[in-house]
DNA sequence: CTTTAAAGTGACCAGGCAGTCATTTTTTAA
DNA sequence: TTAAAAAATGACTGCCTGGTCACTTTAAAG
């Protein structure tokens, strides 16, 4: 939790501050983000910061609050009730983060990167308790899709959750590694990661769909 | 590639100083990693270090290309044509990669940690370069079914293979996450990763070959 | 035994880091 | 206008890193 000094500082300072900290985390491990490097681009003494962040990881934390909580703005309205089938609510959830991205692209990178930054040793506990919630999640989806007699009841709840979880990081990554998007130059210049490939996002989304279906759904569904 | 001086060591030295990399280098990222204390640990000079390799990416490279090379020596006579379809195949490898665990603990564990070490932006391009070879592979693999009638051919075989690549990894970190293994005490005692969990990776194996059959299998194979 | 080549050494260098704190500047309240 | 509280500063500390290199030790060859 940052000090109360941070939230009493004028908005566009507080936004230039979390801005510039989420370009370094969005780059960069944790472990090698420099808070040095920051202060300087920001133009601030670097003991500014130690009265916003009791340390480094404060920061860190912040910063995966901020923009979870933004992104949760998002999708966190859709309702799996408006839907007829699982299915088109999955795909709902990327048109929302499509919308997420194109509107928070420096928050989108950082969250995106996330997962690849959560090695280092100071921060694997952060990793290890959003991958344990979010794995929890799915498996409660899973749960539901059953009782409500869409998913196939043969197999494991914890694997189709767990699969379902993965496949779902899997279509980012896949468009992120066929897109041919400069990554990093998005990043840099603040443009949102999938600019010139939501096309190509939603239609592998779509070829997922297709996939998972078929292993998910009760044999008479598909 | 290191330097000849290494090769000139006996046997015995030069996979004391191998392990005790590889043991850094499965706990930590590269940047991370640290010579010094490795050289401590080993008891020798950290100018030999030098005298061995180029420098440290030198030392990183070395140490994937020799634990690949031992599990090529594993997973790579198994023949597909051995085997009635893809998914028996496709079980095998996982077995092979098992006897590799418990032969190899700590190789084993270094490829495993690979994935996640691979974040530095010194060593991204290794990671990015092997991910490419990965995927290539698995749309192969998809292709040459698909040519012997066996998965289906209406959805991108992009999609198909990267989905099972990423599945095929999955399964690993599904078990490491369920398992109940304390993964770094294993690793710090050079006990194999999946010691205690063989029968629940297998059985993982066959669940997510369970699901996977659906999705990629042709309609008139499953 | 001597010469020559190879291997091993560790103090040292330059660079980077997170975090501190006495001091100054700015803002707020009286 | 003044006094008190809050915020900002940046030189500094202690620590650790990868890599170097003049030098010593060990091994091999003549």
């Amino acid at each position: 939790m940052p000090k109360s000094t941070f939230f009493n500082l004028k908005a566009a300072k507080r936004e230039a501050i979390t801005d510039a900290f989420l370009r370094e985390f969005s780059n960069t491990a944790f472990d090698d983000a420099s808070i040095t490097t920051v202060v300087k681009a920001l133009g601030i003494a670097k003991g500014s910061i130690y009265q916003y962040f009791a340390d480094k990881q404060d920061l860190f934390a912040y910063l995966i609050e901020h923009c979870s909580g933004t992104k949760l703005q998002y999708v966190g309205d859709l309702r799996r009730s408006d839907y007829a089938d699982y299915w088109q609510y999955f795909r709902a959830l990327y048109e929302k983060g499509l919308q997420f991205d194109r509107e928070h692209p420096l928050q989108s990178a950082f969250l995106h990167h996330l997962t690849k930054s959560m090695n280092s040793p100071s921060v694997v506990h952060f990793f290890h308790d959003m991958e344990k919630a979010t794995f929890r999640h799915f498996v409660q989806t899973v749960e539901e899709e059953r009782t409500n007699g869409h998913f196939r009841e043969d197999v494991n709840p914890e694997t189709m959750g767990y699969l379902l979880y993965k496949a779902g990081v899997a279509i980012q990554d896949q468009v992120r590694l066929l897109g041919k998007v400069d990554l990093d130059k998005h990043k840099q210049e603040g443009i949102p990661i999938y600019q010139g490939n939501e096309e190509l996002l939603l239609q592998t989304v779509d070829e997922y769909i297709q996939l998972l279906k078929k292993s998910f759904d009760r044999d008479d569904k598909c």
